[in-house]
DNA sequence: TATGAATGAGTGTTCATTCAT
DNA sequence: TATGAATGAACACTCATTCAT
């Protein structure tokens, strides 16, 4: 990686969490420039406009590692599975998360990224969908509503947290994450 | 109500409007103005700055309207009602939800009005908690995350229906309706 | 005085007090009205503009009462006499010229109004001027000039004491006025 | 220097000569960046606010330059010059007192750089200072409220002059110097 | 690669003033 | 005589963006 390269990204992340914690509109390019220590030109140098900033900020970086097994699970652990996973995904990415979920609100071109971030699936999703069609399970009719709302839960649930106890950079307790788990699996499974 | 009076609500509701559609930021006090059909001189007679604006246009107006029965219900039809009408008042409160969830992130006066709106209990959910207590429902162990991530799990998914089907003032499907409740009165009774 | 007299003379006392203490540019109309009990438009059925206002603020409105005999008097003690009687009037409509120095020196319409004000001779002033002319008295050669630095100088100590000692309507100690006195007794004598 | 260091001096300078002769109210940001052939948003650059402008502008940037003899002069000659010496700092200084004279009325922040400023020691003071205490003169008891009064009438003569004669950058006479110094001189010196 | 210097086009806000009632 | 309601025209200040060096 050239160092063109590195400050591009150093930039990125400094942005990234500076567009999370306070909204693409308060943050001021005059600040991301003094949090990457450069000039607010050089800034301009990387990126050609605040708004392509944002779109780099909330773009995908990294794939989801491809998983194992699913096949063999009962449909209770692969669900249980496929939740805890998705929690602390969501927990890793929360940032480029809570920026898509705030800004493509009013920045319609986020939209169609945030959708496409959501809805990234994964060896047990598929299984999940594959077991709806034959019948296996009852569920919602449209995954992706469900994938939407549980993932705007969580980040408002974390966010909650956050506020509720004045410290920045939180991870949920496992406790909490059980209890998620526990009501997306019983949502998800319906009536017996 | 006088003419100041009704000047005044209606600055609020047209202003709810614009904040909701377009966001805080976005929302120019030159739009405000001819959105109301009047001067920025005269908003600004109505209320001193945009964020007092902000204020009033997510205070609560008017509070649930006292409910029935409750107690003689069986738990499954408690939280299926329960469920419904939070739906039905999430639907009707769009805007002012839609404001607060977005804004409080940022601006963080909002929070705790977005929690005590959220919070409110009415008849339902006084019964619900006696009876998580008394042992004969399991369930999220604090009741505010369950609301929260449910207020936002409805907001986020309205939104996106208002986005993919491209039509303004949407209301739920009642199928959809009818999905939310069954996640929810799963998730909610758990295991049996 | 008929009702109407009335109201206009209570503007003009409330208002004079306000542009004295907070300067002509920052007292506000809304203010004004507001210490007068009246609504604005109330206040502009007396006065046409604010500056209309500024003026009336400015303009003497009663005359010096006429003196006794001046001319029996040694030259020393007429000065004294004249002095003192100065510095009182200076005080007794400190207001007045507190806006007329600091305005004046922005708004050149009241340049005038000024020196009027500051110009009008009482019959020790006369009797100063002929001893002058005459010969028996040297003196700064332009009267007026004395004026003029003397009430600058009076109405900024004045002020002085008035801010450092935090009390706002504030008079003269007897010791200072006789200091000043003196001050001025044997810079207007000059060298025997 | 550098270019900026220039550009802020060159708008201090500028923005000083508008203050004083319009007033600080009354002159507009938009004027002084016209004054300095910047846009507004250059000020800016270099102060943050309309009123770090005008502290800047009467914060005192060089000091008096320290004075030869004085123990030897007579005290007669010892007033005569400090006197004039005065008089010509106050018409060097004139746009910054002038500012502060009528600002300082009403921005209480100027008020304790208007007596610092006027409250400079030089050498001649201090052998003044010395001599009342030594009795050897009489003189009015707190020296500032001397400064202070001689100084308003200074500038206040400057001004009428300025205003009477309708010539800008006036300087005195020296006819007027002498007057002005005689008169000092005698109100200082006192009675024999 | 990096920046110091500069700005056009707003942005929220204020205020003296008007007028129908 | 008095005012509630409204506004045009400004104002201080901001910010994303550009460009010569």
């Amino acid at each position: 990686m050239s160092k063109g390269e590195r400050t591009k990204q150093l930039i990125i992340e400094r942005t990234r969490s500076l567009f999370a914690k306070k909204g693409y509109d308060m943050t001021k390019t005059s600040e991301i420039a003094k949090a990457c220590n450069l000039s607010e030109a050089a800034v301009y140098k990387y990126f050609h406009s605040k708004k392509d900033l944002l779109i780099a900020c909330v773009t995908p970086n990294e794939e989801q590692p491809p998983k194992q097994d699913a096949k063999e699970l009962s449909t209770e652990s692969l669900i249980k599975i496929y939740v805890k996973e998705k929690i602390n995904w969501i927990e890793k990415h929360q940032e480029q998360l809570k920026i898509l979920l705030t800004e493509s609100l009013h920045h319609h071109e986020l939209s169609d990224i945030y959708l496409q971030q959501i809805d990234q699936e994964n060896g047990y999703e598929k299984e999940i969908i594959t077991r709806i069609n034959k019948g296996e399970m009852k569920l919602i009719s449209d995954f992706l509503l469900f994938r939407l709302g549980f993932t705007s839960s969580v980040l408002s649930i974390l966010n909650h947290e956050r506020i509720s106890k004045k410290k920045y950079d939180l991870h949920f307790s496992e406790a909490l994450k059980e209890e998620l788990t526990a009501f997306a699996l019983y949502g998800l499974l319906g009536k017996k």
